[in-house]
DNA sequence: TTTTAGCACTCTCTCTTGTTGAGTGCCGAA
DNA sequence: TTCGGCACTCAACAAGAGAGAGTGCTAAAA
């Protein structure tokens, strides 16, 4: 891209950004008579066709036919994203309006559900919020309940009131007491520490065999394992608003549609992209198959992730058409991050 | 129907009959001359265009202009559906590759997602499944855990390996082992009644303050109350094949699909509407507007209950156009329902 | 009375044709 | 380098013609 910032001088980046900008807001492939027409731009359409003639050789845009205008390449939109695009604060109104709504909420989950809902409201395309990472969680309490046949339940519980269970198959059948005993010698060790921090130290732990450790507490560490180690629950995601994108006529194609709805009810996939985006800094935008999806092709993610007490814990994002409102959409996202990540401290 | 039944000669049932069979096998309006050429039809398309227009006149059919041959009204289908379809049986193989799908899979979740898949895998339309009703699980253990502040995380465990978790709020505080004690009564209590049977005792206990009550068992019994009178979870559907549905050109209208699709990620009204199945005797159809529900206008919707130990506890059905093979699906939701219930025994 | 063949009629669908308007590329002059 | 002028291209729309499918009606045959 730097080559094209050299190649392209202030006129015809302007007159890309204006180009884009139509676009976004008609829809219609812009031609040059539309753009000599803009107000403040001293150049005849003539010249505009010269211009554009280059941002085609570019690759930035291209004419769906001879006598169409033009519109913007999946380059030509990602120039504009990286270095023309000015970005709108996103209104007052909106800011608070967000910050009101996804506070009201209790839980977490009804909280992220209300960012996921807000995310699509706003901007009448789809949100998508993934649920925060286990691994950051702490651990708060543990406890066993006998079932039948060796088989135990374990009930763990985060600091973030989640509580989570888990029905293990034991090798040797416990009491009550016993359980009870083990479940208060794991609280008393692993309290306040967080799940990834418990797992190493029950690794630790089993390794090993110290001498002072009685059959209780081998016994303990022994359930804690099983119990802790395969904790990890399916990750997933809170998805609003997919019906929105069925109103875009450049998405509306049959198959294309059948393959996003595919993809919205599977969920794994999208999960996966929105992992990869969980170590960036900020905003990140993939235009077109940029996310190297395939039913996303005709299709941006815009995503960013969130953090709570500085640490990553999640993604969210918004999935629209190539042809959206970026100047909206990413102070949007960046700033329901924000939101989200301060309203799940509590 | 019953009046158009005596109506109705045998020869102009008969060719309602082909004429719903044609256009179901092949989506288009039928004409006279079609029908004429049915094999075994000693007839002339002269003639079958005089009972056409009987048939029209009762509503059964009609044209979509005035050289398109016929289509069936809804009355038609339902007429069609009631009096004239000959199910035929699930084929064999089908059948047995529903027992195996949904047999090898295990909990209860499992098995209803996989019950939901198989119906829109196999119909290429949208299956779905209602959960069980939790009033038929069985209490089988509960158990108390002290959080802080007077909360209390309630576990309840059913007889179906289902565990639920609730975090009440208590009014005075209670010790591990006041709980154990309290939890301990209450097992010894309430041990393999139906949940709607315990709840009953619980306000029963509640109603008369018996004299050899201690005040754990009040303060157990109080427990009892708030953890299992709220302890209706929310009720929940499997959708799946959901996409299906956008390859038919009867539905494929924008507006349509998407009040469609947000019935689906809502579900609320979709469960309402299966609720209002678990009643009836065996399978149930509705056609186009007769389900009451708007966004299925163009749909129909054939439910049947399942039940486990004779006991209905779920309705599961498929969601598809009005113009769909009845005779085919209809036996194929029957027995699905059958082999549900049977695969929830275990 | 019922059935049938014949026929005029209607309507959709498809193909063709012409027209319009938008927009382009190129060229020569400023 | 910019601009006006101009020929050219192409999609979109409308109008018209013809084919094909299917109907309703009628009058004759069964």
């Amino acid at each position: 891209m730097s080559i094209l910032n050299e190649e392209l001088n202030e006129r015809s980046r302007h007159l890309l950004k204006l180009l884009v900008e139509r676009y976004i807001s008609d829809g219609q492939p812009v031609g040059s008579a539309v753009l000599a027409r803009e107000k403040g731009l001293g150049i005849s359409s003539a010249t505009i066709r010269h211009v554009m003639a280059d941002l085609e050789d570019l690759g930035l845009i291209h004419s769906p036919h001879t006598s169409a205008g033009r519109v913007p390449t999946n380059s030509g939109y990602r120039f504009f994203v990286d270095s023309l695009l000015t970005v709108r604060r996103p209104e007052q109104k909106q800011l608070s309006e967000l910050k009101v709504h996804v506070e009201k909420e209790r839980g977490s989950n009804q909280i992220i559900t209300s960012a996921s809902q807000l995310l699509s409201g706003i901007t009448h395309l789809a949100g998508v919020v993934s649920l925060p990472k286990r691994e950051s969680a702490s651990f708060r309490q543990i406890d066993f309940m006998p079932l039948s046949k060796g088989k135990v339940l374990v009930v763990l519980v985060t600091n973030d009131d989640e509580v989570h269970n888990r029905v293990i198959q034991t090798s040797k059948e416990f009491t009550a007491s016993d359980l009870q005993s083990a479940a208060n010698y794991l609280n008393s060790l692993f309290v306040g520490h967080s799940l990834s921090q418990v797992a190493t130290m029950i690794a630790h732990e089993m390794a090993e065999t110290r001498q002072q450790m009685n059959q209780m507490m081998i016994d303990a560490i022994n359930l804690a394992h099983q119990s802790v180690n395969n904790a990890q629950e399916p990750e997933d995601i809170v998805l609003s608003g997919a019906t929105n994108l069925m109103d875009f006529q450049e998405l509306s194609d049959v198959n294309n549609m059948r393959h996003l709805f595919e993809a919205f009810s599977q969920k794994q996939d999208i999960i996966q992209l929105l992992d990869r985006c969980m170590n960036a800094d900020g905003v990140q935008i993939f235009i077109g198959e940029e996310s190297g999806y395939q039913p996303f092709g005709a299709c941006s993610l815009i995503t960013a992730p969130y953090a709570v007490d500085n640490q990553t814990v999640g993604v969210l994002g918004v999935i629209g058409p190539t042809r959206m409102p970026y100047d909206k959409v990413i102070p949007l996202v960046d700033v329901t991050a924000k939101v989200l990540g301060e309203a799940l401290k509590s």
